[in-house]
DNA sequence: TTTTGAGTTGTTCGA
DNA sequence: GTCGAACAACTCAAA
């Protein structure tokens, strides 16, 4: 017999509960379904990873992983038909796109005769499970952390050279053609693949992770694990992670455990609210408040181009452009000043992010704008406006950070860079003069707030 | 049943 | 220079 294993956003052979599913059923055949939907939205820098990653799975499948480009609902029921296959594997999609193809495609299945089989989920704990003593979702993440904990998840499946002996994968011939996937000039792509990731978790757990509670928050140390690229692949599943933990002491594990929480947590919010994929849960600042038209236009563009005038928001966004990924304390940073010195509604810095981060996930991403915004279920209390200078100080404190990424600034010594208004013109002199006045901008959001409360 | 206290990520102001 | 209070409103769980 015959099962397919649709691999999504789990390309990775180890700690693989679906795939071991299908394999039970028999003989394997490893589909990969290129749609040209999330392909066009999915940005250049996520188009040049995913085929990197690809072509790194299908090397542990001994290049046997069926690429094919189509739309899922027409592309899945036709490869089924192709090898016989009665049931097709997958780990649940769970955000709201994800959750709406896979119905489409299960009921052109069932028309077949055919069977959509989910086992698992890309998160410890399914989004929808957790819930109070009165059956209903969690509203604010401490509750639920605990009532997370408690829940608990599976211990791992087994790792992939243990997967790659049990599973036998088909060869059924040609995939379609890649894409050519371009990387855009100057980006800096990381190492893509189960492999990578599994080696980067492990220089994390022996390094990092030690010092990871008072570190994490410094963009100008290697202090964080990155694997929020890996996990938006599935390269590396959380529980495998929360199983490496669990064999740790300390208070590292245990801030990081509650990353990998609040990464469960923004993925139950978007499943109970699929709304919160675009809009507001609560709007906190009436309408008016937002620039619109060519004032919004202007915004955007110093902001996305990291020539704001205010430092570590520039690096920030240059690092973005740079890496396809940016530390998450300035990431924080960045979006305060579009939201509350610009006034751009949230979804338009969510949109830029989402054409330029790696790690770039509907749940993850828009969640955390929610956040910084205010709008969010949980999110932050109004007056927490970011001040760009001194969380440039406290956390860039001697200045690396921002000097790497703002070559403008290089001449000007340890955090006096942060401000680089306060020194002659001459210091900096190609360095862009800042586009508001951040205590001004500051009040006008405060404002915004009061007026609608 | 009602009350009480705590809650990811900040900043400013006045004592 | 340092430090505590204030800046809302609401959810949730423990008392």
């Amino acid at each position: 017999m015959t099962a397919i294993h649709w691999f999504r956003r789990d390309l990775r052979l180890g700690d693989n509960p679906a795939l071991h599913a299908a394999a039970a059923q028999g003989d394997v055949l490893a589909l990969y379904v290129l749609d040209p939907r999330l392909w066009v939205s999915s940005g250049a820098p996520r188009r040049a990873y995913l085929t990197r990653s690809l072509a790194a799975l299908d090397e542990q499948t001994g290049g046997r992983l069926l690429v094919r480009r189509g739309d899922p609902r027409a592309v899945v029921p036709a490869v089924a038909r192709e090898v016989g296959a009665a049931a097709v594997h997958v780990a649940a999609s769970t955000e709201p796109f994800g959750r709406r193809r896979d119905d489409q495609v299960e009921w052109a299945l069932e028309e077949d005769g055919r069977a959509l089989v989910r086992t698992g989920s890309p998160y410890a704990v399914t989004p929808g499970r957790v819930r109070n003593r009165s059956g209903s979702p969690y509203q604010v993440f401490t509750p639920f952390r605990r009532a997370w904990t408690e829940h608990g998840w599976h211990s791992p499946a087994p790792d992939a050279a243990e997967t790659a002996r049990a599973v036998t994968f088909l060869d059924v011939g040609r995939s379609d053609a890649v894409p050519e996937t371009p990387v855009p000039d100057g980006l800096a792509l990381p190492e893509a693949g189960e492999a990578a990731a599994l080696a980067r978790w492990a220089e994390m757990l022996d390094g990092p992770l030690s010092h990871y509670r008072t570190e994490r928050d410094r963009p100008d140390l290697d202090s964080t694990s990155r694997l929020s690229v890996p996990l938006k692949w599935g390269e590396i599943h959380p529980r495998t992670i929360l199983a490496d933990l669990s064999r740790r002491r300390g208070e590292g594990a245990d801030t990081f455990r509650g990353q990998i929480a609040w990464r469960d947590f923004h993925a139950d919010v978007l499943f109970h609210h699929p709304r919160a994929a675009h809009e507001s849960l609560t709007p906190v600042v009436p309408e008016s408040a937002w620039v619109d038209g060519p004032a919004e236009a202007t915004a955007l563009a110093a902001w996305t181009e990291g020539r704001t005038g205010y430092p570590l928001v520039d690096a920030g966004m240059r690092q973005l452009r740079g890496e396809g990924w940016m530390h998450n304390r300035v990431r924080m940073a960045v979006a305060s000043f579009l939201v509350k010195d610009l006034h751009v509604r949230w979804q338009r810095g969510a949109d830029h992010f989402m054409a330029w981060l790696v790690d770039g996930d509907i749940p993850q991403n828009q969640m955390n704008w929610q956040w910084v915004a205010g709008t969010g279920r949980d999110a932050a209390p109004y007056f927490r406006v970011f001040n760009p200078v001194t969380q440039g100080v406290t956390f860039d404190p001697h200045g690396h950070y921002v000097r790497r990424w703002v070559p403008e600034l290089r001449d000007i010594p340890g955090k006096a860079v942060h401000e680089p208004w306060k020194l002659p013109r001459s210091a900096a002199p190609d360095y862009p003069e800042r586009i508001v006045d951040h205590a001004h901008e500051r009040a006008v959001s405060l404002g915004a707030y009061q007026s609608l409360r």
